[in-house]
RNA sequence: GGAGAGAUGUCCGAGUGGUUUAAGGAGCACGCCUGGAAAGCGUGUGGGUGUUAACGCGCCUCCUGGGUUCGAAUCCCAGUCUCUCCGCCA
């Protein structure tokens, strides 16, 4: 969410914001219900203010034995139109609050204006392999290997749902495991948070109200499936006046995650590439806003850490601001390399939401002793997410002979095996 | 799922309709006192929001949201969370 002040004085950027994401917001009706508030208010208070004095006039002339009809009822007029003003204002608040969930972050100004075409190619890592054969995709090397069930996802679930087995279920493992490892050795907290959340917490995230759509809701108890760790995990402190000594605070989390996909359908419908349910490791830092760009880059740093140890080669975007999710300010996204597919694949979003999430959850910390509560700064990325990274470790270390090569980071996890056979 | 108890400021804790504009204590900050300190004394002590150039002046805030009343921490309704017991359960 965005400081109502700062709509109000900066109308014109957040228009341009707005445009610049294509989405849509009702920036007149905005600025309209928040003068109709503040004068409601200022009017409101006034009489309060003479209720307030009144009232207390009352209980004194009461215990004096004075007669107090006539204050009583010239005060019960005055009452009922508070009430009518306040009930008033109650309908303004909840219906600007509606309209203000859903205006976007602005996006930092060294994100490109302009649409996907416009996503930046920072750098990139590593050599794509050359293969003396054509590189199989992952859904042929997984079934023929044993790892990959999709016809059995399909069967239990419906489509885009799929099964690890064998060796392919302990990779994920792995691969989980060593990710887990590795952030935790960067300084990261791990967190196993709940998979289900309310109302209040996918709103703090900014899942809701726009995403609506795209999440699994659990209608009975009124609760979601989480799309990702992010909303958990941020929303931890939600509403917490946090300790400037305490920060930044630095998460990672494995959970699976849950997405309906509404609106992609027909796309990457092969292999485990876009699925409705996936496993991710998840970084999340909470920090004081005048570190929020450096803790960006070294969060990309960590996830970009993970490729490189399992020597994956990977290309760094800038997304522009069509791209750019609701909440984010700016947005790195490592894409690895998928030579079976042929395709780079997104593995990681790594955003800075500056305040925007703060203010949603109300998530705040005291710069130093005397000073006013200020809202923090939320970031997050995946590191990383597992279908992809699993497809682009088949993919890529896949031989001649059919097998796929262990890179070393990873053998401990696999009892010291160097490959799959 | 059933029965019961509870939620008050940074903390402890009083408070069942009107000098509570939240008692009292602790903590913290500042001042006095002191050679310095402790003790003692005094003053202050949250958040949100409206208005204002600012100082300031208001309003809201005793778990949350409604309601009753001229007036609610206090009464009524709904909900959330915590704890105890019973039942069920991996």
């Amino acid at each position: 969410m965005l400081d109502i002040k700062f709509i109000r004085e900066n109308p014109e950027a957040v228009q341009t914001a707005a445009l610049q994401k294509r989405m849509e917001i009702d920036l007149d009706g905005i600025l309209r219900l928040d003068r109709r508030r503040r004068e409601n208010i200022t009017e409101a208070e006034q009489l309060k203010k003479q209720l307030n004095a009144a009232s207390a006039e009352i209980g004194k002339k009461k215990k004096a034995g004075e007669d107090t009809s006539g204050a009583i009822a010239a005060m019960k007029e005055v009452s009922a139109r508070i009430g009518e003003m306040d009930d008033a204002c109650r309908e303004i608040e909840a219906e600007l609050r509606r309209k203000m969930l859903r205006v976007p972050n602005i996006p930092d100004p060294s994100s490109p204006v302009g649409g996907e075409d416009k996503n930046i190619d920072l750098r990139s890592w590593g050599e794509k392999p050359e293969f003396t054969f054509t590189p199989a995709p992952h859904w042929e090397l997984g079934e023929k290997m044993r790892m990959l069930d999709l016809p059995r996802g399909a069967k239990v679930s419906g489509s885009g749902f799929f099964v690890l087995t064998g060796i392919g279920a302990k990779l994920q493992r792995a691969v989980i495991n060593f990710m887990l490892d590795r952030h935790v050795a960067a300084g990261y907290t791990e967190v196993r948070p709940p998979y289900l959340v309310n109302t209040a917490t996918m709103t703090g995230t900014g899942q809701l109200p726009k995403l609506e759509d795209d999440m699994y809701r659990i209608a009975n108890d009124d609760l979601y499936l989480i799309p990702t760790a992010e909303v958990p995990v941020t929303n931890m402190h939600a509403g917490e006046t946090l300790r400037a000594e305490d920060l930044p605070l630095k998460y990672v989390a494995y959970t699976p995650c849950f997405r309906r996909e509404a609106g992609a359908h027909g796309k990457d419908t092969r292999g485990m590439i876009r699925v409705h349910q996936f496993d991710k490791v998840e970084l999340v830092k909470i920090v004081r806003p005048e570190d929020s760009w450096n803790e960006l880059e070294s969060l990309l740093a960590d996830a970009e850490n993970i490729l490189q140890l399992l020597e994956l080669p990977y290309r760094v975007r800038v997304l522009a601001t069509g791209d750019l999710s609701f909440a984010a300010a700016k947005c790195y996204d490592l894409e690895v390399w998928a030579p079976g597919v042929g395709n780079y694949l997104e593995v990681s979003s790594c955003s800075n939401f500056l305040d925007f999430q703060a203010r949603r959850m109300n998530a705040r910390y005291r710069p130093a002793p005397k000073e006013k509560l200020q809202f923090v700064h939320t970031l997050n990325g995946s590191g990383l997410a597992l279908p992809r990274t699993i497809i682009a470790l088949l993919e890529n270390h896949q031989t001649k002979q059919g097998t796929v090569r262990i890179p070393e980071a990873l053998r401990p996890y696999l009892g010291g095996i160097d490959q799959i056979k």
